[in-house]
DNA sequence: TGTCGCCATCTAACCGGTTAGTCAACGCTA
DNA sequence: TAGCGTTGACTAACCGGTTAGATGGCGACA
């Protein structure tokens, strides 16, 4: 492990990272352990990131990218978006909990590539529309798509009402991803996939 | 300041640590800022309340409890239901991310209370649903329940999705309701209120 | 009535462990 | 040997928690 793989260790720090500060947080996350997690030495951290501060960031970022990467918006079809998104919230639970940190502490970093995301979807649904020009949808995009996420991502580890309750009988992953599906259907309008 | 009003200066301290739990979570905050805050002396803090995470605990009880009492639950109407809890979430926005908080640490204190007052509405659901009996619910009352709270709270400065974005153009609160419960209503399957 | 002692309330100062961040040097490879 | 990658040792500040003591109201007793 002498020389010679930079990278690899720098990758190694930010999975560890993203480990720790997925389940303390920022405020709670430890550098120490970071370090001991990635097996090389604190110092190394500040060599490749300055600050806890900024490798929170860097950590946010790549995973936040890693998720506009991932899951392909579909405005016509928006179930089945939703259905992708619940599935994603449910592989990586650390991603959500990392997300749901940034937003409480006042993390303002990854709020313009936020932002970037929301408009353009908003922007592909309201082309959607207009194309398939039906009767006019009942709500407006910006609020279609806060209440898909909302819904996709109600039992995912970071939210305060899914999983924590009840956790012994929770409901199969598979009938939810049918039932939010279903649910985003008759708010939208879309036909529903099930019966 | 010196004698006589012990109850006014645990209602100080736990008002003061509730805005700084609320600010920067059990992690972020600091004991002293609180004792600060409520004008006390630190050690008082430790007389009262035996530790930090105690006092996070009692913060978290204390104020759980208040929004069990002031939303009442109505199985019979849940659009608006959701409508209030939405009221709720923007009067207090605090208090959400003091619940957001807690969910994300292991906070297990709460978890009792709020299995309770979730089987309760079930209950209450199911009752509600055997009483009038339709065609049968699309849904089951958890799901339905969880869904809810979700939406009513996707908005609330608690939620990632909501206000961080475009925080300048946010829509007014008075149609977000609206919407919100109507979105609730088509989810449900109720009438809706509007036309 | 004066005052003595008691107890609840509250405080200033301190403590020891922890934590983010730094420094100077070492080894391996080219 | 030049330099990148890496490290163990170090430090200054911070932070939760503690200790010893000050303040002042109040009842008991003479």
């Amino acid at each position: 492990m002498a020389t010679g793989n930079a990278e690899a260790t720098k990758a190694r720090i930010l999975e560890a990272a993203r480990d720790e500060f997925s389940a303390h947080g920022i405020a709670g996350a430890r550098v120490d352990r970071i370090a001991k997690a990635a097996g090389c030495n604190k110092n190394l951290l500040y060599i490749y990131f300055q600050s806890k501060e900024t490798l929170f960031a860097t950590v946010l970022e790549q995973n936040l990218r890693r998720v506009y990467d991932e899951l392909r918006f579909t405005p016509d079809d928006l179930p089945g978006y939703a259905a992708r998104v619940f599935d994603f919230s449910m592989a990586e639970p650390g991603l959500m909990r990392l997300m749901a940190w940034a937003g409480l502490e006042q993390e303002t970093g990854a709020v313009a590539l936020r932002n970037a995301a929301q408009s353009a979807k908003v922007s592909a649904m309201e082309a959607a529309a207009r194309e398939a020009d039906g009767p006019g949808a009942r709500f407006a995009p910006e609020f279609l798509l806060t209440a898909i996420l909302a819904l996709a991502t109600a039992w995912s580890a970071a939210s305060p009402f899914g999983p924590r309750l009840s956790p012994g009988l929770a409901t199969d992953p598979a009938t939810l991803r049918m039932q939010i599906a279903d649910a985003v259907a008759s708010i939208t309008g879309a036909p529903r996939t099930g019966p």
